[in-house]
DNA sequence: GGTCCTATTGACGCTGCGGTCAATAGAAAT
DNA sequence: ATTTCTATTGACCGCAGCGTCAATAGGACC
């Protein structure tokens, strides 16, 4: 396993104008992709700023000229990939109209869902996970626009429910609780990038696992 | 400080302290719980061979003479701190002899209790998450020797659950069942590892609120 | 077309790291 | 005490990668 690290990088098109000069509102996201891409192949340490912006098809000298640095890049990357998870989540709570059970039900699919529809949103999770302790603004980061609010979001379903008469009463506000609830869609994400689609424990057998367990483990009695 | 007349080899150290010679087996572990620190504190990609072996008190060459390279030190670290884990919950299982619910209920409270009593036995975890994906052999190796592992640990109790009629008849070799049951406490690691004690989810409130999910979901109704 | 702003670039300095090597020196065997 | 074996070391090599800078050129605006 020698560390075969070919630097072949991402190929620029020599033929075409090499030279396009773009709006920063346009140039953004394509460095954006591209650092994405390179982060979750490399990891953080690994990736280089000169193989982002091969991949972008664009000087190395030009990041630094969008970005202060290579960790200012990494947590903008993060930032532009993590923010929509929970919008949606949000947007579903807030639309739905049924039975909290059934509330359950759909954010528990959602979440599993996007484990197997969004590879590139797990790749930049596991990549949290992996360098959040080296980075301490990232930790705080993650902690406040990530878990806290999924843990906000999940408590107020279960308050909802044991209010609504449907789940335990010993359940409201569980602090634990809701970490134990998201848990599994959050180890799913990261198994199957670890290991692959193969390996790793199916999704879809998870999820009807887990509502099966949270919703009769829920359920009042 | 142009001319310190190399002459290779040299002279010895008088600052410092008497270089000590030890047998493999006694400078192995040392070396080992060095590179355990560095790779703990900086990644893989981070951690240097200089910093594993400076803070082992020894010169870098010497780990190059234990070591082939930086990958298998890497992997030699990961197998003397991961192998350790299910060893017990299987000496656990083995001497159970009461219900099945209480053995469920043992070794949930035995992975959470590793959790805060064993936070290296975390970092070697969370880095193997990390780094796994870069690494197939490393996968392969987290896939055989823990996942797998768990997964049919886990599996066994519940299937022994439903014979004796204590858990769901549908419960029984559920293969989403045995990964839901298992991923908060894996969870649990890691959000400590990356949040640190007091911003990640407590461990406690987690098992607490585990147990009476994972009791409750799975009883016979 | 001319002017200005700034997106864009290639080349460079420098640091640090993985890996190698010949030389040195404990300690066990004789 | 001498020999032998090998654990241990400092110095060195080559290179990859971050960050910098002065110079260039694309396009917007008049």
């Amino acid at each position: 396993m020698a560390e075969s690290l070919n630097r072949t990088g991402g190929e620029r098109d020599p033929s075409g104008p090499a030279r396009r000069r773009l709006s920063p509102a346009e140039r953004l996201p394509q460095l954006l992709d591209a650092a994405i891409e390179e982060f979750a192949e490399r990891g953080y340490a690994g990736a280089s700023m000169a193989g982002a912006a091969a991949r972008a098809g664009v000087a190395k000298a030009l990041l630094y000229h969008y970005f202060p640095g290579k960790a200012e890049l990494f947590k903008a990357v993060v930032r532009a990939c993590i923010q929509p998870v929970f919008t949606e989540a949000q947007r579903l709570v807030d639309a739905h109209a049924g039975s909290q059970a059934e509330l359950v039900r759909v954010l528990i699919e959602l979440g599993y869902a996007r484990v197997t529809a969004e590879p590139r949103q797990g790749v930049v999770f596991k990549l949290l996970l992996a360098e959040a302790d080296r980075f301490p603004e990232l930790a705080a980061f993650y902690h406040a626009e990530v878990l806290s609010r999924g843990l906000a979001l999940t408590r107020a379903v279960v308050r909802a429910g044991v209010e609504s008469g449907e789940f335990r009463p010993e359940a409201v506000d569980d602090p634990g609780l809701a970490a134990v609830l998201m848990a599994p869609i959050a180890m799913a994400s990261v198994w199957r990038i670890m290991l692959g689609p193969d390996q790793a424990p199916s999704p879809e057998a998870m999820c009807r696992a887990h509502l099966a367990l949270a919703l009769n483990g829920l359920r009042r009695r």
